[in-house]
Order: structure tokens, then sequence, then C-alpha cells
DNA sequence: CCAACGATTAACT
DNA sequence: GTTAATCGTTGGT
């Protein structure tokens, strides 16, 4: 499928450097297709992270059985387990032997919300969910996108994922500090290496950090 | 082998 | 703003 507006990605796009990668994947569709069907969105918050250099990354003590995946190949998925519940999903930049990443951290919503709403409230809940709410966040986005552990290593280049470059990138872009990360200098320092679309409000809404906007 | 903790979320005060 | 829920990965014993 085919959007108005929109050119697949290529290999190249992805083999970057996090930094340069994620921002850029702001405003790109994003699309999963499994045997219930297809869920989309637009992509409105990510996160990078810079491998060994980076304190945050899962992959600054090296490569593990978990991480291995950032390892390879950019433009494939790299999804990981947390919290004992959650899931979330990278996108795999750089050269091979670089293990960089880019969270995808919240988006919106644009095909297959009915599937997406479905999958959030599985286990039934208390209070309403906004359409708004259905991919805000790491651990929820993964679960509108119906991603999990299996979709590790996964390639975003020909296979059931989509990933469409906008034409035109987002206008207005904000950024600050990570969500729950600690920066390379140790002090809890933070460097800005979240990205969103301002003033967007799918973005999710933990600690809004020091706000700078580049056009 | 075992204990600690996390790139979080949802509900509650 | 605070906190319980929940378990795989990691790193130290």
């Amino acid at each position: 499928m085919t959007i108005e507006g929109f050119t697949a990605a290529s290999r190249e796009f992805f083999t970057r450097d996090a930094l340069e990668l994620a921002p850029d994947l702001l405003g790109c569709h994003l699309a999963h297709t499994t045997d219930d069907g297809t869920v989309g969105l637009i992509i409105t918050e990510m996160e990078a992270y810079t491998g060994e250099r980076d304190p945050g990354s899962h992959a600054f003590r090296g490569k593990t059985a978990r991480n291995s995946t950032m390892f390879g190949e950019a433009g494939h998925l790299y999804a990981y387990f947390t919290y004992g519940m959650h899931y979330a999903i990278n996108v795999v930049a750089g050269e091979v032997g670089h293990p960089y990443g880019c969270l995808v951290r919240a988006g919106r919503v644009i095909e297959g919300a009915d599937l997406a709403r479905r999958r959030r409230t599985k286990p039934a809940r208390v209070s309403a969910l906004p359409d708004r709410d259905l991919a805000r966040g790491p651990g929820n986005l993964a679960q509108a996108l119906g991603a999990n552990l299996g979709n590790d290593g996964d390639d975003l280049i020909g296979g059931r994922w989509q990933l469409l470059v906008p034409d035109v990138k987002p206008a207005d872009i904000s950024t600050g500090p990570r969500v729950g990360v600690s920066g390379p200098g140790g002090d809890g320092d933070t460097f800005p290496w979240r990205y969103w679309i301002t003033g967007d409000p799918t973005v999710s809404a933990y600690k809004p950090g020091a706000v700078r906007v580049r056009s």
C-alpha cells in the first residue's frame, strides 16, 4: 500500500548515526500487518541511543543475547521486553557493528484504529481510552502495532512492516532530555536526544524537560 | 544460583 | 504526584 505524499524508505535512509535518523523518523508512516490486519501510524516522538558511548543504551556494556539485533544491519527492528510487562521497539541505525537504536515512543494511529483499540483494551480497562492514547508511550505503541519479542530482528523493508518517509518534513520539531535516562555525564545530566512533533497531543507527557525548537 | 532493577503504565490520592 | 504490578536480563556470588 502506498500513501500520497510518502516514499518508501531505502536502506541508506537508516544507515546513519542515530542522532541524525531519530528526528528524521518523525512524521514517517509506520505500519505492521499481521493475520489480524494492519495498523499504521504517524510517528510523533522518538529517542536516539548511541551505543557503546551511551550509558542509557542497552548496548553500553557491549553485545549480549538481548541486544544483538542492534549490532546488525540498519533498518531492522530491535524489540525488547521491560518492566516485566511491556515491549518497546527501536529502529536500528548505523553501519553493521555500531549498535545504534532509535526508540519509537509515540505515534498517531491513522490506519486500523479499531484493531489497535482492541489490542490496547484486551485486559478490561477501568477508564476510557481516547484515540490520542492508542499509541502514546513506547509500551502502548508496541501493543497497538501488535509488536512483541517475536518481532526482534524484523526488517522494515520488504516484509510485514512498512516505513514511509514524508516528502515534506514536519515543520516544527522540539528536542529535550530522554525519559528515564542519565546522560554520559553520569551525574543525572541528560542530553537532548528526545525528539517530538511540537504540540502534538499523541506525544507522551513525561518530564517535558528543557524545550528547544529547531525548524 | 540469586538478587536487583528497568528506554513503563494505569490507577489512585 | 505517587505507587503497585510484574518478570526477563544482567552481573555478581
